[in-house]
DNA sequence: AGTTAAAATGTGCTCGTACACGCAAAATAT
DNA sequence: ATATTTTGCGTGTACGAGCACATTTTAACT
């Protein structure tokens, strides 16, 4: 039953105004070395918080927050991520939390740069992005530091220097949990290949993460005789992204299993199946054409990267410290959920 | 860039006082028909909406709410949900949200009854519950109704008009999901069996949704031979219950797979690899004990319930509530979390 | 000693809302 | 007609913190 305590309380026990008090809360001097220590012992005694409703109401102030984004017909694996901000903007738009959006296109590497510095021009407390492209994105968070932006950064990896905050996955251990995954799917022998599909290979080492985790634990768990085959594939020229898909299947029909490194796994289960002997299908996501592959059975798992709960807590974290102080973790590493047919739904929206 | 527009620009804009303006919001009369339908007019056309933290601040309430749980030294599985208590009482703590601690003994059904009539005997605005003993709990939730006291439960599900909220997983669901599992981890023909164990067994029901899921799964993909066995076992006079388990481990050797529909997933485990025929286990809960033996390849998979979350948006839909009349939905699964060595430690604390 | 600057402390308003109170005009009663 | 109640509206204070400003106390000079 305790009671907290306000600033007329600790005054009033030391027996000073509130004023003094205050001055030494926030170190703005004019106290005498002696009442200082006295009302910091009060303070400690009675563990003084401030109340941070009142803290609010009086500094009226508005922080805008600044978020860079792909833009929205792009990759629908990013649509979950407005729906966050819609739900930030909800929670926190009375405490005086402003969200400014911008967008860049995915295609186009000069525009996150230059939609980024657009968007750090107009001097936000902190800044979000998904450094797509890491160069870049270290020339806007250096920009940041300059001017005293926090810089938040989710889904893709950047040097942990330039960035106040991180929150995603440990690719590395993904990898692996694909790989277990796929262990308990085969045969005692199976051909598995790792497969990187993207229209653009902005995120090397992103896909190179799990890469290695994937083939670690075939490294450590030997008693299935498994051969990893990695390939790359990418839009070629004349060809659609479709028809060098059929072309990888036809070439590659001895795999037992595919693990897909990327939100693509769809393309490789279109088409269904083939035949009994069609691969296994691991995949990440959960955007709608892998879902109806993962209920038609033609894909097995698929690892959820929830860019929802990325967002969200990216920008809590933030606001929490901007409004109340609260400090956050410099990374923060989601849960790597393994989702099959049966418990997909629970993972959406 | 939209202000937000307060009592006083209300006022001003309609042309009366800031106290005309509060006698409409509240509907405490004392206005005419004439003024009110004006004030109305402009609320809505400006969209005002009551500033959360400057009403917080003036009505200085204390909301109490009881939260009635498992004694400390009963199942493991029950420690994490005094975490979330912690957290809700730090985030909301200077909101007013006061949480106090009841606890029963689970072996002592009187306790259950007793132990919460004295919880809501403080009339608290809210009653947070797991409902162990369905009977019980039905006859507390009445007496919330009577006072007007909301009724919150969770894990257990219990007849929805009794509660206001209810948080869990779909038992039915997690049944399939862990046959899901099942099905890649057999072999073409199979012997499963499903097992309940408990020291007491209060919440049959609990158990009997997860068996109707299981079956069911097999039910409808047919393409592997399983048959199942149901087994209810229970430390027994005279033996202890492991004891009871090595006992029942020597009868059905022939198990190829156990599926353990409580968190005592290892007591099954223990004892560990007897040989190469030693059965698959999948289980509940993310418990010491079973993490132990997941790591060790013991147990397959655990399906993680997580009460830490349960009991954490239990709390907070109803302090929303309470504090900014954010309405929750009347009940709330959460998703059924595959777990396996590789993903576990990320779901721990 | 008196004057003045500097240091230490107190006072009072503000943020937006809730609510008690006060006071005029209108409606009713005597 | 005057007294009294009712209706309709305005005023003012409080919640706790922050900050500008006022006031007192102490120190430092002539």
């Amino acid at each position: 039953m305790k009671k907290n305590y306000t600033i007329k309380d600790i005054a009033r026990i030391v027996g000073v105004s509130k004023g003094t008090v205050d001055r030494v809360i926030h170190q703005r001097g004019r106290v005498s070395q002696e009442t200082a220590e006295k009302v910091k012992a009060v303070m400690a005694q009675f563990e003084y918080r401030p109340n941070p409703i009142a803290k609010r109401l009086k500094k009226n102030t508005i922080y805008n927050i600044s978020i860079l984004l792909p833009q929205k017909n792009s990759d629908p694996y990013w649509l979950p991520c407005f729906a966050a901000i819609e739900q930030v903007e909800r929670e926190y738009g009375h405490f005086g939390i402003k969200l400014n959006r911008y967008y860049f296109d995915p295609e186009v590497t000069a525009s996150f740069l230059s939609v980024g510095l657009e968007a750090i021009a107009s001097k936000p407390v902190a800044f979000l992005m998904v450094p797509l492209f890491f160069r870049e994105a270290e020339i806007i968070a250096e920009k940041c530091k300059e001017t005293n932006i926090k810089v938040a950064t989710f889904n893709n990896y950047v040097n942990q220097s330039k960035v106040d905050f991180f929150i995603g996955q440990d690719l590395y251990q993904s990898g692996r949990v694909a790989a277990s995954l796929f262990y308990i799917l085969i045969k005692e022998k199976a051909n598995l290949a790792i497969l990187h599909i993207d229209e653009s290979f902005q995120n090397a080492s992103h896909m190179q993460e799990k890469e290695r985790g994937f083939i670690d634990y075939f490294e450590i768990n030997k008693s299935k005789e498994v051969k990893i085959h990695i390939h790359h594939l990418k839009k070629e020229d004349g060809f659609s992204i479709e028809e060098t898909i059929t072309n990888f299947k036809r070439k590659n029909a001895y795999l037992d299993g595919i693990f897909v490194t990327t939100s693509k796994a769809y393309l490789l289960a279109n088409g269904g199946r083939v035949s009994s002997t069609k691969p296994i299908l691991v995949g990440y996501d959960l955007v709608e054409k892998n879902i109806a592959h993962l209920k038609e059975g033609n894909i097995s798992f698929l690892i959820h990267q929830d860019p929802k709960k990325q967002v969200y807590l990216s920008l809590t974290s933030l606001v929490e410290y901007f409004l109340f102080d609260n400090p956050f973790r410099k990374q923060l590493l989601l849960p790597i959920d393994i989702i099959n047919a049966e418990n997909y739904s629970y993972y959406l929206a």
